[in-house]
DNA sequence: ATGAAAGCGCTAACAT
DNA sequence: ATGTTAGCGCTTTCAT
């Protein structure tokens, strides 16, 4: 009915103060069983809505907080917006999804919200910091998780996963299927995460006794289309590789595209394994053998984290490390040796 | 340095009242040239960010608008989603994407979010209103608009596509390949795109001369299991059909890797078309045939119609039809008659 | 258990 | 062109 109710209505009609009603509200013990009833009844009766500007405004905090991602489009980031949105709800907690594309002056734009109180803090994805920006100086102060990504050089609480290991596992898995020419398609190498895919990739030959070519490696950029270069590379390498680890699912799906439309089959001719197990991964067909990670907990976790550091718990630099795992699927097979 | 500035602190330093701050701020034209940048220089000087908290409550709004979406993991919703970010973007405005996942009280809980004036406004892609909405109510007048889905027997500003225009194109096409046994794997009738793209299929059928048979229809969820699943029921039939136009690229995708599966070559065997061109679709093998809808474009009409029910603008109830093409791709061929 | 009163930081009348 | 003043709606001491 009323354009505008506010605390004042509600507690003229009870017959108590605004501070009563505010009690009532959020602090329901402290309130007698009687008033709390009758303050309830009042809310109903004007249709009363709090108005979070005013609590913010008192409370300068906004329940907001943001997380900040490469890529919006990039499925891979939505099981982790998941994870970060139901732990956030649990508190009451409202998240915001901004995208950076790589650009240093949006990069910089999600720090100002924070800085501006539009948000209260920040869950980074990106892997990189907003240039110029210090973690000492007490002027940007800003609740910060890193996710996914960590940072060299830079001292934040983190939650991750081992990509080193990981990568060394997947390579082993096709070594322990009896590959010996293991080729390995990587992301940008300047990025971390991309070099260490590529030092797992190198450790798990290693721990098969297997010489490293570096001919076996291509750079990629993490899309398909790299995958189907990298393919070409690869196939016209003298003996050819029987087996590719992608630094990630796309890439592994290119590659399977264009091995196949080379006349190799997948994984007859040549096993493909990816990173990150997205959703079409199992759809694929083959469905992709991948590396799997805990999606959902880390962004539940980073959230978790966030919160803690927002409610003034002492959290440290904390540096969580996830679990990853190999999903075996139909893109790979044990290699048949055909020697005459 | 400080931890908390305010504006009173920018006007102590550079000798002016708050007020000529908050102007030399937000209207610099009614403000002198030397007190402008004496002002610049005072907050430079005590490295002052505005607290848009005290703003917010002054001005009664928060600068941000909600997408609300049924699947935030449908990458379908992220190019609509880049469209409103970046028409926002333009007017200051942020955006929040929340996902109800067909929940009603998260249905709920985002037009309290604008009710408790956390947030300005919603764009409503999710098909329906929470239950128990009356648009007429003053007390729960939310600026909305719809986009994408839109409803039935509600007066709301709506961005759409025209879905039975577009899926009797997209039947037309098939029929223009000379295909007469076409299928449809149709979404959950229930739902009115899912209802508008079935009507659509029916008078494509109609278009080109070809009665309707029932058993050609298959109710499929949009999943790529139910693509499937439709497969099965679909190459049982005496005769199979030689073409299917699927309700959206997922099934599509279900149905192609059904079809090879079964021995059925697509498109030499089976022509398939979907609906959406999601990223994968033209990444799969085969390329698939699909309808294109301007995601982009009807994210960014949807955020400008509610930016101007925001700004107070005569929007009335503005119901916008933007156009759909199709996009002929390797998994539709012309039929082949290979009668003895 | 409840009330009175003082702001949170900002903007917008209204003066000058 | 600039200053004065009065809140926006809420929470939170500090009293009682």
């Amino acid at each position: 009915m009323a354009a505008k109710v506010t605390i004042a209505d509600v507690a003229r009609r009870a017959g108590v103060s605004t501070a009563t009603v505010s009690r009532a509200l959020k602090q329901p013990d402290r309130v007698s069983e009687a008033t709390r009833e009758r303050v309830q009844a009042a809310i109903d009766a004007v249709d009363y809505v709090p108005n979070s500007l005013g609590r913010n405004l008192r409370t300068q905090r906004t329940g907001t907080v943001v997380l900040v991602v490469r890529d919006i489009g990039n499925p891979f980031y939505l099981e982790i917006f998941r994870g970060v949105e139901a732990a956030a709800r649990e508190r009451g907690l409202s998240v915001l999804m901004g995208h950076t594309e790589n650009d240093a002056e949006r990069e910089r734009w999600y720090f100002d919200m924070v800085r501006e109180r539009r948000a209260d803090g920040l869950i980074l994805m990106t892997g990189k910091l907003p240039p110029g920006f210090r973690v000492t100086a007490r002027s940007t102060r800003v609740p910060i998780v890193v996710a996914l990504e960590y940072l060299e050089d830079v001292r934040l609480p983190t939650v991750r996963i081992d990509n080193v290991a990981a990568a060394r596992e997947a390579t082993a898995y096709l070594a322990g299927l009896g590959h010996r020419r293991i080729a390995h398609v990587s992301g940008p190498t300047p990025e971390l995460m991309s070099r260490d895919r590529l030092d797992g990739y190198r450790a798990g030959l290693a721990d098969a006794g297997l010489a490293g070519d570096e001919a076996l490696i291509v750079r990629g950029d993490y899309s398909m289309a790299a995958g189907r270069e990298a393919t070409a590379r690869l196939l016209a390498l003298e003996p050819p590789p029987t087996a590719v680890f992608c630094a990630n699912d796309e890439m592994a799906m290119g590659v399977i595209a264009a091995a196949r439309e080379a006349g190799v089959e997948v994984p007859a001719g040549l096993s493909v394994v990816g990173f990150d197990d997205i959703v079409f991964a199992r759809n694929f067909s083959p469905p992709l053998t991948t590396v799997a990670q805990p999606r959902q907990e880390i962004g539940q976790r980073a959230l978790e984290l966030l919160a803690a550091q927002l409610a003034g718990e002492p959290v440290g630099v904390a540096d969580e490390v996830m679990p990853t795992r190999i999903v075996p699927r139909a893109s790979t097979a044990e290699l048949v040796t055909s020697k005459t």
